[in-house]
DNA sequence: CCGCTATTTTGACACTGTCAAGATGTGTTG
DNA sequence: CAACACATCTTGACAGTGTCAAAATAGCGG
């Protein structure tokens, strides 16, 4: 099916290259000038130099292209998360600040794509593509399982595991949703008040 | 020609009636059965009877529209939150766990009807009425001040009570957002989700 | 009664996503 | 090398959408 099986040099095979890849990118650029709601089909592949039906051939939906836009971000902030995670310079609650901080940063630098990644039209009804899934379910159970070990270390407090993972993916979700949907005019101090949630969960020891 | 003229004692004022309201009754209609993305303005027009661009004479715009239904709703989650919050047989712990609760039942009760208050095409750019503000902010001024009020008396834990609030607002609207988007598949567990953010706010006294 | 204005309608325009059918290049096979 | 199969791209078309302009209608105050 994929024909970029055979594309492991950047090689250009058919007509126009590589349609699907300038796609995405020119998706992306659209969106960061205009926001998701702006992103046609034919203002795109305009952009891309295609007639209006070409990205059909390698999309099969305008849901499809969004699909595997958010699939992008999705392992942008997996790899993001698993870094800081991973860093044996950082302490437990410095990396606990950070994935919080870090969760919230990420959407306020990429409020498009944040939007696209965990907006309704994608994950309501059956929208959401097997690719999709394979991408963003991962990214998910990292989540949880980062805060059960916070929570078994004693860091954080709440006992059942999973549910303290699910408020508190709630709390920066949220938190996220209300600063770049809008509702918060004040953008300027999401970092204080990640840094609030992050006090509010951590384990009192005085 | 139209005998209901005679039949509303309340205001048969022009031709259709009060258009405006049953605009706004047939768009909540369609909204609860397609969704809101599904709600088209041509369609409304023609549940309601009248023709395409009737509606433009009572709503500027299908933002317009879509702010009206909004502001509704912000009026009948304040008026509950007003009602547990000055319930007396209710201990300030238990008006506490109704808020977080009560805010995700609502949620999760009127999905289409909170995507469109907290939805971003409403607070986005400009969009929203000034009607809608008029009644939006005091419902979130309200949740502040209930905070506010829980920290002060030493039931939940923080320090600065305007980030506090912040925090736990971020809370329950990502739990529902992430709840009603369809990302969490388990809609049985909400109750449990909300207990276990309760727990996690409220002042350890031990 | 007439006329003014609020209300509604018809017509039109520029968009949108997506399908069907044809055209064109590319790789593979005989 | 030639011919076929197929991936790729294009043109044409259709049903929707929001919204404006201008015409038609109805109800009110004079």
């Amino acid at each position: 099916m994929n024909s970029a099986t055979n594309l492991k040099v950047v090689r250009p095979s058919y007509h126009h290259g590589d349609l699907r890849q300038a796609l995405l990118m020119a998706a992306k650029a659209l969106i960061a000038e205009a926001g998701i709601e702006n992103l046609s089909l034919r203002k795109l592949a305009e952009r891309a130099g295609v007639s209006r039906t070409a990205p059909y051939h390698h999309f099969s939906d305008k849901n499809d292209l969004l699909c595997a836009i958010a699939a992008q971000g999705f392992l942008r902030r997996h790899q993001e998360a698993r870094d800081t995670f991973n860093d044996p310079r950082l302490t437990a609650e410095e990396k606990f600040a950070e994935f919080i901080c870090g969760y919230v940063r990420f959407a306020a630098n990429n409020p498009e794509e944040y939007e696209l990644m965990f907006g309704r039209n994608i994950w309501k009804q059956k929208n959401s593509t097997q690719e999709l899934r394979d991408v963003a379910y991962p990214c998910f159970q990292h989540q949880l399982e980062m805060v059960t070990s916070w929570q078994e270390m004693g860091l954080i407090s709440g006992d059942n595991p999973l549910r303290t993972s699910q408020v508190i993916w709630g709390a920066v979700h949220g938190i996220a949703k209300l600063l770049i949907d809008g509702i918060y005019t004040d953008s300027a101090q999401i970092e204080e008040v990640s840094l609030c949630a992050v006090k509010l969960f951590i384990k009192k020891a005085s």
